[in-house]
DNA sequence: CTAAATACTTACTTATTAGTAAGTAACTCA
DNA sequence: TGAGTTACTTACTAATAAGTAAGTATTTAG
């Protein structure tokens, strides 16, 4: 080897991310990935034993990222609004690069995957619906924010319409899904 | 051949339907699908030339189940709630089987299906669409059913909880989904 | 300085994919 | 009755999938 790469692992799991949320998961090959890095097909799997590793160890990555978001957003002084911004911000982005998120993703594929995927996926879901369950409680106790359902029924349907509208943006366009988004914010402040 | 079979076009479209519900377009095979029907898979290219084929073959399926579903609607004299019930049930039913909405399951795929499916699958959902916007609007006219939104808004809305909401029914249960069911419902009554 | 560990590549296997060409049995209609 | 036509099967191909074993160059540690 001439120039040795910084952190390869690091950026397979980034493509691997951008992929799933790109293709889906049963729609990427170790080659692809392989490909876009300028490797081999078996330095993939040096570092990552197989597919199922790999997604594991994807999964992993967004359940830690959201423990440091529902950390933040716990300890801030930011308004519930602004939370509730902080939370639903990733998901335009997703939707600028035609992309889903991870969870929609996964939904999708849930009956192809190994069942090690299929465990993990279920603490990452209670970690959002509890950080924005939380969120919500906070806002309608200081009277920012109202809404009639309990906290954990609002959030299951704030969850939902986003990850659906970044779905349904694939198809029919952004506008869709900032309609969404609005609608959401709007709703909650009045 | 000792015994034909009744129809096989039909049997394929069935199992096809099945399989796009459960799995997702990219992880089944034409050799599923002749396994489970048991035949080989030559007849299923017999009867749809290619797996982009019978894709479309399905979504026009569905354009037409909705266009008869979008007119019985009109011609009904049943109250908005009903017909609204009307259209939720065989999301309840996907539930039941582990499955989701063929728009879920085609927005996830998205961005590795034909062109052919990608234009054809926005008619589908615009008709799915303006039949739930006609039937709110309806029902909004007629004092039955309150919301705030556009009636496009509010159907995007109901929509998206409800396609997103069988996809987390597979992971976390068909209670989170029967919570968001009723919660649509509950709100429009309010 | 050397042995082991790290980060790969080369070269392969086995399974599965979509798809096709050619053959065949049964039905259909003139 | 016999010439299509329909609905398949048999038998294949070329491409791609995940995965592995063995080799190699570089780095690290004692």
């Amino acid at each position: 080897m001439s120039v040795r790469n910084i952190d390869t692992k690091e950026e397979i799991l980034r493509i691997g991310k951008q992929f799933i949320q790109y293709y889906g998961y049963n729609a990427f090959s170790y080659a692809d990935i392989a490909r876009e890095l300028n490797i081999k097909n078996a330095a993939v799997h040096y570092h990552f034993r197989g597919k199922e590793d790999l997604l594991m160890a994807l999964v992993d990555n967004y359940i830690e990222n959201y423990q440091l978001l529902a950390k933040q957003l716990q300890n801030s002084k930011m308004g519930a609004i602004g939370k509730l911004d902080k939370f639903i911000e990733p998901y335009t982005n997703l939707c600028e690069t035609d992309s889903i998120c991870i969870i929609g993703s996964i939904a999708s594929d849930y009956n192809t995957l190994p069942e090690s995927v299929k465990s993990k996926i279920t603490s990452l879901i209670d970690l959002v619906l509890n950080m924005v369950e939380q969120t919500l409680l906070e806002g309608k106790k200081k009277g920012e924010i109202h809404f009639l359902e309990s906290a954990r029924t609002q959030a299951l349907l704030i969850m939902t319409n986003l990850a659906a509208g970044v779905q349904l943006a694939r198809i029919s366009g952004k506008k869709d899904y900032n309609i969404i988004r609005k609608a959401l914010i709007k709703q909650l402040k009045s």
